[in-house]
Formats: C-alpha cells, structure tokens, sequence
DNA sequence: TCTAAACATTAGCATATGCGAATATATAGC
DNA sequence: GCTATATATTCGCATATGCTAATGTTTAGA
C-alpha cells in the first residue's frame, strides 16, 4: 500500500521528467493554450509534441478542452506549478552544480561567464 | 539555455521518479542513516539500493559520509524534502484518480473501501 | 596479513521511453 | 459528401532504465 502510493508519487514525477513536457506547462502556467500554439512555441515536430501532451494527459497534469477544430490544454492543478517553482528555487540555490551536471564545464575558462 | 534548464530540471525528477528512490528519502527526511539501515527498511536487494543511491549520489540530492565502515546518508538540501511534501498534498487531493491510475479498479466492487 | 563486513560497480538481459514518419480521426466550410 | 485543418495514434527503431548475479574495494579486527 505505502508501495503503491510511492509508485503514484514516482508516475507523476516521471512525468515531469522530460524537458518537453517541463516547457508545455511552464508555459500553461498563464493559461490555457491550445495544441497548436503549444507546437508554435516549443518549435517541435507535431507529433512529438502531441505524444508529450498525451503524457501529461495520462497522468491527469492537464485538462483539455475541445473547441471546434482545436484543442485547449490547461494545467489541472496549481500545486504542479509550486512543484516546477519550488525546482526553479532549487536551481538557483545549486547553479554551479548544475552546469556541472549538465556537463558546461567542458571549457572550464569559459563556463562561469 | 533554457532548454538546458529545463534539462537540469527534468534530469531531477527522474532521479525522483522511481519508488525506491522516493522511499530511501522519505526514510532520510528524518535524518541521516547509513546504507545497510536503508537496505534493512526497504528490504531489498543489496546492490539494487546501493545503485538506486548512486542515482540519487550522481543527481546530487544526497551527502554521504564514510564512517569507518559504513556510509551515512542524507538529504543534502530540505526543498527537495518539500516537493515530497507538495506531492503528498497532489496525492490526497487526487486520490480517487490516483486509484485508477494505479489500476486498483479492476475489481470495482472492492475499490473504494 | 587474512578474513569478514559494508558498500560499490559491472555485466547481461528485459522492459520502457522518445523520436520521426506515416496514418487515422474529427470538425468546419463549401 | 468533399476537402482542408487540427490533433491524435501507430509503427519501427534506437537509447535509457532497472533488476539480479557476480565481482571489486575499503575498512576493522584477529
């Protein structure tokens, strides 16, 4: 039981786990967005984006909402977006860590700049 | 840039994204404890918690400390102890779904007690 | 220095994930 | 009904992840 809820935890963090599906809900953090413009702004390949959505879909991060043509997508529930603050608070308080991590230190005399 | 942000970001929920790795820090949201006391709790495989803890080592969001024999762990910073704590608060406002999504309907008359 | 204990790492395999290309579905307008 | 547009789904393949079994490494103590 306490297994289950973990792997309910884990589901919902795995779907965060992208960096696609990270920049559909910073940007649904202002409001509801359709496919489309969703797929304008990220500058991706429609169906790659449309399988992202179908993630977060999925596990219930977002809402959609069916108007002629188009569909809007919104974020469910705002604590997904304290979630993503509290990560961009994290970020800063390990930034240097991070560049390290993401492996900018290849060029040690030019990665701090 | 900022999509390697979000790469950072993404890298860290996956490390978070696995049950294991949740229960090893809920188990150190109180303190450090050693791996073998962690091995004990989790009740599992020896090599697969020492590898779920190089996960959660190489992601940063565990310290660890030698100790004569064992090493100690810890949470190394209480935000990430904070988004375990966000994500109960998701949990119990999403329980019902969170239910299907685990596929414990599957036997309907049984679900809900 | 030999052994046991505590951890870590590697190897090999099975399953999951992510991508682009192609195909399917639904709706609006004619 | 036909066509175009918006979006979703499927397929095939490449890479990543997780597990167990086996092997390494470090330290304490006899």
């Amino acid at each position: 039981m306490q297994e289950s809820l973990r792997q309910f935890k884990a589901d919902i963090f795995q779907a965060l786990a992208h960096p696609t599906r990270i920049a559909i809900l910073e940007f649904l953090r202002d409001g509801e967005l359709s496919a489309g413009a969703l797929i304008e702004k990220l500058g991706m390949e429609q169906a790659n984006v449309s399988q992202h959505l179908a993630v977060l879909r999925t596990k219930q991060l977002v809402l959609n909402r069916k108007v002629g043509n188009q569909v809007f997508y919104s974020v469910r529930d705002p604590i997904i977006i304290e979630v993503l603050n509290l990560m961009r608070t994290y970020f800063h308080a390990h930034l240097k860590e991070a560049l390290e991590m993401l492996g900018e230190m290849e060029k040690p005399e030019e990665a701090v700049r």
